[in-house]
DNA sequence: CTGAAAGCGCTTACAG
DNA sequence: CTGAAAGCGCTTACAG
């Protein structure tokens, strides 16, 4: 505060004539800072992600920050390429890992680079992340549909080891148990395919294999795009027949008649939460406590479908 | 050529070994490149430009490219102050300006940065642009319609005076009145909401005070999500009572029962034409000619609500 | 307190 | 042809 008002001002008026801009190239080879986050998303055009993006590029803004991305597609190999691409013009990294990255994470964390997980994490591992309660999330839908009296709830699933998917069927599996009501007939798992339209016929094959079904919660949305066209094109009456809920809410889950009861992740909370670890990394001064993950409790949003 | 290929095989052995990542930083201090390119998007959580993203992203690595994304949310100032902040930080812009960044973007050109606009342009400014042919795909619309005998055709437009929605309304209102059809009062324009749920009274109203109306085609992906819930709100069926068209193909449109009938933009194709107008400029070297527009036939899809 | 100088890690023009 | 040196534009430790 040693400077003058009127001096600040009188530079502020010139650096506003000469169109001054820092070049930030310059700060950055100096200073070790790009102030920039590299944000890796598993498919930044599916609409989870697309909405997680807008959320960080909000959060990161106010803090000064540029966000890039790159989307894994669940390819290990691309992914860990992505992290060894970005991790030099990157202040921090929040990543969604496919389980093949798992070292190149560690390498990350090892090496001290600010990093938050978001939507899934690596148990045991003492990385920052911050996601949605999952195990909470479909227990509470599997409640809610055995509280309407549904009685055989399917589940479908996508064959990930990724912890998330596994935290979502083990809620549905244990909650199912605990009422007597689990058949592992009706848990179906389906590979991770790149092209998504590959579900829909899977899923109409198990609707026909078990018509008992009077209920069923898909794991992601894809899954339940897909398994809500197999529902209609076998004029599986919702919710009459077949109750549904899907994880994630979308346009289409609002949209769609009868409107889709959905577990909906709050991604602004999610994408605060994964800033506020980023920046207490970042800050990189006095943190005695070793940063922790955040679970961000999802909302259940009950709609016709249910 | 003049090193030999065990001397190349021992410096990337070695390069592997020690972990050597060029600082880029640094590298862009030197040549004054960043290998970044600016995505300024009208908002990066709509379906459309979240496919424009992915697009984008996988284009530009091909060609060791990054992306750093923004959302204008179509407020100039924000759009604006974007450019300015990543001016310095990008090789080059991708950008679907809102009009009042019309001088923002000029400037740009004249300072001689890489520059491709999307999903819209300036007419009359000499700027590189890449987008769909939107006056072609409302007018083949239109005419399907027609065909189909439909006769009070009507066109939800939002009002903004952004080129991409006037050339959309221009095809329309053009049609119409070659075939004599065409009536003003069909013609509805609804302000730019940021909250689109805002949309679905709004096209309500519209529908019940001209029971007429036997078709509709909507100019945007969120008009057309709104007003296809408006038309089942008021128990309208979609096609037999009004056949419906949107611009824009989302998994919503895919999956709605009846599906929708889109003008689907071919956003790969886009998103390539752009990258390829943009790399020319940020080649730099022998272009003589000067770098133009590149119109992009859209797609009409034919699905039930026609 | 203040101003000049060093140096971040590259690339490339240039001297030898 | 090759290797050393200059310099991109900042920030900050340091001499004065």
């Amino acid at each position: 505060m040693r400077i003058s008002d009127e001096m600040v001002k009188h530079i502020r008026a010139i650096i506003k004539k000469t169109g001054y801009i820092p070049n930030r190239a310059a700060a950055s080879l100096r200073t070790g800072k790009t102030h920039v986050i590299g944000l890796i998303v598993e498919d930044i055009a599916n609409s989870f992600f697309a909405s997680m993006a807008k959320s960080v590029e909000k959060v990161a803004a106010k803090v000064g920050y540029r966000v890039v991305y790159g989307s894994t597609e669940n390819n290990d190999s691309r992914g860990n390429d992505l992290i060894q691409l970005l991790v030099k013009q990157v202040d921090g990294f929040l990543i969604t890992p496919s389980i093949g990255m798992k070292t190149g994470v560690q390498a990350l964390r090892k090496s001290r680079k600010p990093l938050v997980l978001i939507d899934r994490y690596f148990p045991g591992e003492e990385i920052p992340f911050a996601l949605v309660d999952n195990y909470g999330g479909v227990s509470k839908a599997t409640e809610c549909l055995i509280g309407k009296h549904r009685k055989n709830i399917a589940f479908v699933n996508v064959a990930m080891d990724q912890i998330q998917m596994k935290e979502r069927e083990r809620a549905f599996v244990e909650v199912m148990r605990d009422r007597g009501l689990f058949q592992k007939k009706w848990l179906l798992r389906l590979p991770y395919y790149q092209d998504k339209a590959q579900y829909e016929p899977r899923i109409r094959n198990f609707l026909q294999k078990h018509p008992e079904i009077d209920a069923i919660i898909f794991a992601t949305n894809y899954l339940g795009m897909f398994g809500i066209k197999a529902l209609k094109d076998l004029d599986i009456s919702i919710p009459e027949q077949v109750a549904v809920f899907s994880f994630d809410d979308t346009d289409l889950f609002r949209f769609s008649s009868p409107s889709i009861s959905v577990i909906s992740q709050p991604v602004q909370e999610i994408a605060a939460q994964a800033m506020r670890l980023l920046l207490d990394q970042m800050g990189g001064q006095t943190k005695k406590t070793p940063e922790e993950g955040a679970l961000i409790a999802p909302e259940l949003i009950l709609r016709s479908s249910v």
